[in-house]
DNA sequence: TACTGTGGTGAACAGTTGTTCACTCACTTC
DNA sequence: GAAGTGAGTGAACAACTGTTCACCACAGTA
């Protein structure tokens, strides 16, 4: 790969109204969908690269590269790489809130919600693994804004999962601090199975089936373990 | 900083014997020590990049002017950066090991079994931020072999811990499978906990108590769920 | 004493990086 | 229809990268 040719869409000089699709009516693209698209692009390129690489080591020439569009455009949407890095924590966030709306919809019965609650993460694990593989990794990244977003996303998360807990009826009369330990670790068990099954997915797929019996006895751990539990007395 | 100049000790040509320290006897610094000595160096001085740095993002030329040496230096040691990784793996898990002697000679009764094991965390983590922060990050790597280094050290860990366990009075009557599922939980629970401190200890020192207090919380909580637990009859 | 092995050197290499620049030209607005 | 806006371009910049190379100085050995 040399400097010439570096993204192919240069290779040869394009018109724009050869590049971009026309609309129905035969005017040409608005301005704004061009805009939206390679910022598109963009987006989509990076969560690309980022499944083997760290946002820490991603260079802006890889990602318009990635992208089909020059370096320099880089420039018209992000200022930082760190800022399209935040803009994929958000995304990211989006759909693992979607996970748990899915899974409050589905609840039916004490035990099953166990593992239709581990199904529910499998299967978004599955469809959305760029994310998640995102979240796991640049949860501890050098790149503070990133790491401090992901950090106030999942205590954010947490938050919402403490008060649908305390729907529940062994819980019901915990003191907040102590429904949001609780769901803390949930929320942990999730990321730490995630990650698990990202690994799993790659590796040694057979092996999936045992990761979510592990996970669904953890889970059955952690929520039994709310009987023997005493609460806090003041608070 | 220019090229020339790049790492300080080759400003000026230095002959040997004035760089290397001499023995008591006066003569020369052994071959041998002579080669552990920047081995070390190299060493370290990655550990200090990577306090800031991602494995994955670290140069060889960056390694080698922290250490002041020559870029071809570190071929002399390494073929890799990959394989400096994996040393730094080892000597990091080393540290940890020593965190579990120092627990398991401590202890005295249970309920101050809790404290005194996250106090003891607490105190290791402080003397060893790089080598925690270091696991931390590097635990999803994209770095494969020191991602499954550091899986498969943890894993020992976690089996290490189990035996432990199992001389405990409530659960010495557990199948191996839950004693390992137990003993993995509190190993996340560590590593979560070290990775709190480690921010804590930079960004709001005042707030340590509160994770600490909070630690013990989980942990006894852990430990509690014991007691409600009914492990699998087969196996 | 002279010989050999080797840790460390500096120079050189081609390749890649982030960032800026003047420029084009399609879309929008008047 | 003319003018203005701004997303995208390609070329250029200095800076840095990993890796190789012949070379050097010296500890260890014979």
């Amino acid at each position: 790969m040399t400097l010439l040719g570096e993204h192919p869409s240069t290779l040869v000089v394009v018109p724009r109204t050869e590049r971009s699709s026309r609309r129905p009516d035969g005017s040409g693209t608005p301005r704004s969908v061009d805009k939206s698209r390679t910022r598109r692009a963009l987006l989509d390129g990076a969560l690309d690269l980022l499944a083997d690489r760290t946002l820490d080591n991603l260079g802006i020439r890889e990602v318009t590269r990635a992208a089909g569009v020059s370096p320099a455009a880089f420039y018209r949407h992000f200022e930082r790489i760190d800022d399209l890095g935040l803009v994929l924590v958000e995304e990211a966030f989006a759909t693992l809130r979607s996970l748990m709306r899915d899974a409050r919809d589905d609840v039916n019965e004490a035990d099953d919600m166990i593992k239709r609650s581990v199904a529910a993460l499998v299967r978004h694990v599955h469809d959305h693994r760029d994310h998640y593989r995102f979240i796991a990794r640049e949860q501890y990244s050098p790149v503070i804004s990133v790491r401090l977003a992901i950090r106030r996303e999942i205590r954010l998360f947490a938050t919402e999962l403490a008060t649908d807990l305390a729907r529940l009826p062994i819980v019901n009369t915990w003191p907040t601090e102590d429904l949001v330990m609780l769901a803390d670790m949930i929320v942990g068990l999730m990321v730490d199975t995630s990650k698990r099954l990202l690994d799993v997915i790659e590796e040694a797929p057979d092996r999936e089936p045992e990761v979510i019996r592990d996970t669904e006895r953890r889970l059955r751990y952690l929520t039994n373990g709310a009987v023997a539990w005493k609460p806090r007395p003041r608070s």
